[in-house]
DNA sequence: CTTATTCTTGACTAAATTTATCAAGAAACT
DNA sequence: AGTTTCTTGATAAATTTAGTCAAGAATAAG
């Protein structure tokens, strides 16, 4: 399983789109999404690429041109940004075909399916809407749980 | 996030170990555990120095040597192992400091933030017994809910 | 109908990471 | 002494990720 620096590029932008093209009722320009969220503008290019073929993202060129968004943040998940980006989200080694081990199932075939069920469920059922409304009450909430072990967060 | 080879290695040579120093009632040989579960001898050797290590295997030199558990597979988690041998488990860019975007959060903090946590507690979750009850049970098993497709699995 | 703006495309490069490999050494048993 | 097996550190090869670039095409405004 893998998410990487383009996966989360990829939602960064799609969240500077919903943001933005609501409060300009316009188009946003890949240069102001570069600026705002820091990424490097030709890399964008080419991620922005991507969210417009997998039908994310609706594009007009030329003056006040730009993107947005193909439909409402209600209804767009963050596994449908993932999924159009990241080609090996899949935890496991033989794709799903169970035949890891010499044909066979190998001893963890199952964990790893699970894990990929855990993550699924987890990125389909956060939309654009969501994240961008948790965001907006950020400044009520207080800090929730101890992430000393495991994993950083940030 | 990332989850590699070498991680799935790793708990796939626990498993090994913790399946056959039952059976055997001995010490598990590297190159054994490498034949059976397909990972190639020396990488093996690099990933079971991490988790003797990390204090989940003892190991013994000579004839009838080799590895076993350090405590008993009830009490090693999935986590435990993942987190010995994965440098970059967590999802951020920033590694938990929360100055993603020009030192304040950036706009998906706390997605990643809560992904993390889903993926943290379901590791700990699932012990070496866990994984390991469940594949005795397998033929008992009919195969649940659809993957087509988000995730493969195997 | 020309110009400025903005997206579009494909190919390419550089850096980083992952996936190994190897050889010399040390410990333990027989 | 000799064999088995782990131990260590360094190194190499392969793959992936991250990022760049330049030429082109679409659109709007004047």
């Amino acid at each position: 399983m893998r998410l990487t620096k383009k996966g989360k590029y990829a939602v960064s932008a799609m969240l500077d789109i919903a943001l933005f093209e609501d409060k300009e009722k316009s188009f946003v320009k890949i240069q102001d999404i570069s600026k705002r969220q820091r990424i490097p503008n030709s890399y964008l290019e080419q991620i922005l690429r991507n969210l417009r073929q997998e039908g994310l993202l609706l594009s007009v060129t030329g003056p006040n041109g730009g993107y947005r968004l193909s439909r409402e943040s209600e209804h767009i998940s963050i596994a449908d940004i993932v999924m159009s980006i990241e080609d090996r989200l899949d935890s496991t080694e033989c794709g799903g075909t169970a035949d890891c081990l010499l044909g066979e199932e190998c001893l963890s075939h199952d964990l790893w399916s699970q894990l990929n069920n855990e993550l699924e469920s987890f990125l389909k059922n956060k939309s654009l809407a969501d994240v961008l409304e948790k965001n907006k009450k950020k400044p009520l909430e207080i800090s929730a749980g101890d992430n000393k072990n495991l994993i950083a967060v940030g």
